[in-house]
DNA sequence: CCCTAATCGAGACGGTACGTCCAGTCTTGCA
DNA sequence: TGCAAGACTGGACGTACCGTCTCGATTAGGG
């Protein structure tokens, strides 16, 4: 993204969001795989040049249409009973990751990262899953009195699934009882 | 990889051979995102068919070259020490993740898989990393007696690391000591 | 146009006609300012690629397309009566250059080589007109026994009526019998 | 060009040289093909509309800009000796064609004429050529009492260098001299 | 010792996305 | 209303790679 000094035609929101839409779509129609800047430009009505204009590849656009809507998804208010908050929050989790178009953004995201270091900057500026989990996680930091650092105790909660999951495994075997009661003792909760 | 039946020229070794040592070559040179099947076909000196006769795509081949390796760099010997050989392992694989070619590829596909359903089902055919910790992983099962199916306590040894690699964020703050003392922790041993 | 040395799969006869003939097409349709290489080669249903390993520039193809036929259309058999040879000729020079298709091809060419070196290149090295010129021109040369070179003589002749033509003046006013007359004295004859 | 109807703000003269002169220093610096509307616009420090407000393409700009000053290079005083006026004509047009600034600002045109109507109106509204040719070629009826119209006779003194440059030849095998005296002949000048 | 069959290298084929450029139009705020 | 700035849609540019194809040449059996 870029900013205007004031001068000359501003920047039009409907392109803007012609382009997050038609991105959206095509995610869910054509995969991401096969989702270019071209069809981008042509599903949303958009000249190429203005894709361009305001991001410079296929994963800015999704970034900004997708991934930073997941924090929605992911948000669980907190009961109290930490635990069940932890359950809660991976039963989120796993869904995101494996149901949630967002989360499929996510993933797509994820994986284009390995081999392209502008998208793993892109992803590490602001780490969706990480912010997400803070709340439980501090919630249960807090409770246990662990030495255990906030992005420590985070890893130990989402890596498990997280792993399970990218490594292309069946997630229904995934069992977030077990993972929830497990993150409490390792975190050293009664 | 496709079988011949006996008759006609048979299946050429060298031409194998350079082509694999070209993927492991580019790899490293030019990056995954840049491996494209043609330029494997001319730093080989084969014929772009040849390729294409016995693998259907880039990850195919860089599967074959480079991932199958993999195990090697991974192995560490149990020394009777279960803590001991816990951080081993994570040591082995953090570095595996973040500074082997080996690595690189194994990341390279993942991240592929993630939008490729071919490469996540030629990755989940043999996991490589769940393999590697299937030692460890059962002799603290054994010790610990715990109720965890390997599968289940592999996720918990490798998940955290995986995700915090995986994610984009620096390797250098992951404690390996702490992982596995906490992942000794989890695994209920005393 | 480039030489194959006889390995690999041969060039296809069948694209190459297809672009030419695409070429001859789009020209009357469209005019040569619409005239693309991309829209040869959809016209043609040849890929892009195709068109470029072939010829550089729309200028060739529309050469070899158009330009080359030329001769046909200013072939004139000399009767013996030189003035009226001179006058034939003249009068295919004038509809060539105003209403044939070659000649259409052949001012876009000659439009396009006065800012463009490589077509100029392309045209100056066989100038389709003086060596139509050459038959007529020299059989006046002969008879009159004038000191002026063939190159000389030929400019004398096509000059006039190309330049009012190429200036974009009506044709209808040329008057083919007074030029004739007029070179027919310009070279000295009787 | 457009007039205004005097409500408003008045047109702007500096607006106008600086466009003027930006298409003269571009054509010289990158030539003819390579220059555009918008080239010309940022070279004059001037909006892209302001250009478009008061020429329609980069042809009239040009004609507004360079053709017009044709006439000062090819005006030539009149001797007296009529033969040797039509020679410094010759001259000063092979030079203009071949060497000047404004010649190639009108080849350009020409060229441009052959395929794009509009400007082929616009060239042939005022034929710069024609009407510089005027002079001499007047002198030299008088003193014949030719029955060439100033018409036919500015063809028969243009045409042959016109041509010979034009089709993309070398301007130095072009002899003036007997030009000039051919022309004498041709229009019956003892 | 040919014959059949499959491989090999090379490289052209039709397609299509890339990222850039310009055309010509429009929408700002300022003069 | 003109103007500079600059964003807008649209489309051609020339390049790259895709996966397929068609050559001639090579290398094994099996008759």
């Amino acid at each position: 993204m870029v900013e205007s000094n004031g001068r000359g035609r501003p920047r039009s929101e409907s392109a803007r969001t012609a382009v997050l839409h038609a991105v959206d779509d095509l995610l869910v129609e054509v995969g991401y795989a096969a989702l270019t800047m071209k069809g981008i430009a042509e599903r949303a009505g958009v000249g190429r040049q203005t894709v361009y204009r305001w991001w410079s590849n296929k994963a800015e656009v999704l970034y900004e249409a997708s991934v930073l809507d997941a924090q929605h998804e992911l948000a669980a208010p907190l009961s109290g009973d930490a635990r069940e908050d932890v359950r809660a929050y991976l039963d989120a989790l796993v869904t995101f990751l494996t149901r949630s178009h967002a989360g499929a953004a996510y993933r797509a995201l994820l994986g284009e990262a390995q081999h392209d270091p502008d998208v793993a900057l892109l992803l590490a500026s602001r780490d969706v899953l990480e912010d997400s989990a803070a709340g439980v996680v501090d919630a249960v930091r807090t409770a246990s009195g662990t030495t255990l650092s906030t992005q420590q105790a985070t890893a130990l909660l989402i890596g498990p699934p997280f792993f399970r999951i990218l490594s292309g495994h069946d997630a229904s075997d995934i069992d977030t009882g077990t993972l929830a009661d497990r993150f409490m003792r390792v975190m050293g909760c009664p």
